[in-house]
DNA sequence: TCTGAGACAATTTTT
DNA sequence: TTGTCTCAGA
């Protein structure tokens, strides 16, 4: 076990231990099997490797845990009571799939909501707690005994579908591997040697899965930091890695602690709030790199000005330190806080790559196509049959088929089974069974062009003008529609794509490739454009500069309410990871409003800021947050702090008046823009409230001589922020502070 | 079967 | 504020 600390080369260790392998120790590539969480990470060591030794790393077999195991259970199927072409169903998939049985026992969606159960359900599956046993331990929950029942019909009815959720990608598996061990010594003496990447991140069913696939060769190198678990929400056992010395006894226990990516300001910026936490194995990162700039927090009224004072805060990094655009991050909790961000490096002209959010293959009319496409490869997968046997509108209603499924589910049997043999014996309304009829007739035919080994892309061409699909979403003329159509094109593209990239190309496979993919894969460092995701998404990345935004109680850490204090580590760890992908420079950031379902609230500068090592940390004008009430000295305008490790510092540094002089100019923003760094005329006030920019000294009739740090505002409700050495710093109305303008 | 109006969540994070 | 769902009426 290499417990590897943030920035100190845990990939780099997995790669090397292969190549060695390989080239030293003339170890086959197939006899080695390299697990990750994200595609993104297997396809980076995939490369990595590839340099370092050539086309011999190509039957590797390296991948994440889902796409591994699915290329298993494929092979394996029949053994388990599965067609190899079995369906793979995303957690929408499972939810329609929920939702409709809650519907079937009589329940309301609105009281019984699916999502809870999904949720429920995955929790169990991923603890390895079946239907039997759940029941058995939720007996005095009314919800929780509802749950259970809802869960073996749920299993049945996926195991009906010839369908998977993600959870059955590991835990079927293992009760393969249980059932048969012929088989599992089959794979025990193809993977004799194992290696396995963010350790800290597997849950019960990997941790169990790895185990048996270890237990004959014991052959185990896993890499991980428990100070980077970040998944527990989704079962990620952090356990798994603070008790590996006792699963595996004769485990030897590596730790690196140098961190060659961050400047020593940052790590101790890290290091100072992760150090809250109980729950940790006992490491100090270092690193030679010399302190560098110091980590600057940056306080904003709401939202959108923490977006535009961020794009200025690019510009002028950019400026100052020679930056590309591709050089930046800005990271943030969850993906709806992109947008304001999207808007304002739009306005100031900076290119950007939106990196997750509602993934290509979620879209509506991608996964109606891809309905299509599952009917084809596995007609038995009734849930993609019901989403698309009507669409587009083909005269199918719902009453015909309710009366479908409940036939089939009285006979235990499959709508596809009855539609496409004895339709007539259901007896439905004529014109609904005609249509049906040509529908089954449709299906059938596009299945036999793939037998007859038809291009996949020359079929979906062929259902698409078949089904008129194309025609009927860009009805309505929208731009909304046009985009939609331009993505099933997109779709069309990428089948072309895995047509010529793949030696036998078959409809199954690229559904599974396609569905365990997320848009996280798409990020592109090379791209000359500033990266925009969430924390989770960063994990494994580094930038010269980052921002970390939306630091405020209840976004960041979110939860924090309930004052949990397992879910508020798992946060700390979460932005443990975030400034850790900082390699020069970082900023955090919190607004002081923020708009939460459309309605503006006034939120809490976030708990951790108060953790942080205030010796490292400035704010925007420069003043360390520890030294607030310091006096404030601005007689020294020359040195910068880089390269300082003095936790003293100077006040009012080059750094800040930089940022500040920038501001002075008039910005190229829209007239919306009420953030106040416009500077608008205003009659009400005396003449010259246009004086009062930013950077200026000013003379307060109480507070005495200060600096104005910030400007917002507009008309007669311009704030000025000033910061005066005796009192800290004010937020004052221009109108009524009656501010003297120094010198 | 289709449409539009109104109701009503939703914002964690991902394979 | 936004998108999704449901219901009534055409």
């Amino acid at each position: 076990m290499v417990v590897a600390g943030a920035g100190s080369g845990k990939t780099r260790v997995l790669t090397y231990r292969i190549a060695y392998m390989l080239q030293e120790c003339a170890i086959p590539p197939t006899k080695i099997l390299a697990l990750t969480f994200t595609n993104k990470a297997a396809k980076e060591m995939k490369e990595r490797i590839q340099k370092l030794i050539g086309e011999g790393s190509s039957k590797l077999w390296m991948g994440t845990f889902h796409s591994v195991f699915s290329k298993i259970l494929r092979i394996e199927a029949k053994a388990i009571g599965y067609d190899s072409n079995f369906s793979i169903y995303d957690t929408d998939d499972s939810e329609s799939v929920i939702r409709s049985i809650i519907k079937e026992m009589g329940y309301d969606p609105k009281d019984i909501k699916p999502k809870t159960i999904r949720h429920k359900i995955s929790d169990a599956k991923n603890q390895l707690v079946g239907p039997d046993a759940y029941t058995e331990l939720n007996q005095h929950n009314h919800l929780d005994k509802i749950t259970g029942k809802v869960y073996q019909t749920y299993i049945e009815r996926l195991r009906l579908n010839n369908a998977m959720d993600f959870d059955d990608l590991l835990i079927i598996p293992i009760a393969l591997f249980a059932k048969y061990p012929n088989i599992l010594e089959k794979y025990q003496d193809r993977f004799e040697y194992i290696l396995i990447d963010e350790y800290q991140d597997t849950n019960r069913a990997q941790y169990v899965v790895t185990k048996q696939l270890a237990q004959k060769h014991k052959n185990l190198c896993v890499v991980g930091d428990d100070a980077q678990s970040i998944y527990a929400f989704r079962g990620a056992d952090i356990s798994n890695i603070l008790n590996f010395k006792k699963d595996y006894e004769h485990a030897v226990q590596i730790p690196l602690e140098q961190n060659y990516r961050c400047t020593s300001h940052i790590l101790q910026c890290a290091d100072s709030i992760i150090k809250h936490n109980t729950q940790q194995l006992e490491k100090t990162l270092w690193t030679l790199n010399s302190g560098g700039d110091y980590v600057t927090l940056l306080q904003n009224n709401d939202e959108r000005d923490e977006a535009n004072r961020i794009a200025m805060h690019i510009q002028n990094q950019k400026y100052r330190k020679g930056y590309k655009d591709n050089d930046f991050a800005i990271l943030y909790r969850t993906n709806y806080q992109s947008r304001v961000f999207e808007d304002a490096l739009r306005r100031h002209g900076i290119a950007y790559q939106l990196v997750g959010g509602i993934s290509f293959y979620q879209r509506a009319e991608i996964k109606d196509v891809l309905a299509y496409l599952k009917v084809l490869a596995n007609p038995q997968d009734e849930n993609s049959l019901l989403r698309i046997i009507n669409v587009p509108a083909r005269g199918i209603g719902n009453k015909s088929l309710n009366d479908l499924t409940k036939m089939a589910r009285t006979e235990g049997n499959k709508v596809w089974e009855i539609i496409s043999t004895r339709l007539t014996e259901a007896g439905l309304y004529k014109p609904a069974e005609k249509h049906i009829g040509e529908f089954v007739e449709l299906i059938k035919n596009l299945q036999n062009e793939l037998i007859n080994g038809m291009a996949i892309s020359e079929v979906v061409r062929h259902l698409l003008e078949k089904t008129g699909y194309l025609t009927h979403l860009v009805q309505d003329g929208s731009q909304q529609s046009l985009n939609k159509r331009d993505n099933v094109v997109e779709l069309q593209n990428a089948i072309a794509y895995y047509e010529r990239a793949t030696k036998k190309p078959k409809l199954a496979n690229f559904l599974q490739e396609i569905s365990l993919v997320t848009d996280a894969d798409k990020y592109d460092e090379n791209r000359p454009m500033v990266t925009l995701m969430t924390v989770h998404a960063s994990k494994g990345l580094e930038f010269p500069c980052v921002f970390i935004v939306g630091l405020e109680d209840n976004l960041f850490p979110m939860g924090a309410r309930n004052g949990e204090e397992e879910n508020i580590e798992e946060e700390r760890r979460l932005l443990y990871v975030a400034i850790t992908r900082a390699k020069e420079v970082l900023y955090l950031s919190y607004a002081e409003n923020r708009i939460k379902y459309g309605e503006a609230q006034a939120c809490m500068r976030s708990r951790f800021l108060d953790e942080i090592d205030s010796g490292v940390v400035v704010t925007e004008a420069g003043a360390s947050i520890k030294q607030k009430q310091r006096k404030f000295s601005n007689s020294s305008t020359s040195t910068s702090n880089s390269g300082s490790s003095d936790y003293q510092i100077d006040t009012s540094t080059s750094q800040d008046f930089e940022y500040n002089q920038d501001w002075k100019k008039p910005l190229k923003t829209s007239s919306k823009d009420t953030n106040g760094l416009k500077f608008t005329p205003d009659a009400t006030l005396s003449a010259g409230a246009e004086a009062y920019i930013v950077g200026i000294q000013v003379l307060h009739p109480k507070f005495g001589p200060g600096k104005i740090i910030q400007r917002g505002g507009v008309g007669g409700d311009i704030k000025v922020t000033v910061f005066f050495p005796k009192y800290g710093q004010k937020k004052l109305l221009l109108k009524f502070a009656k501010l003297q303008i120094m010198g």
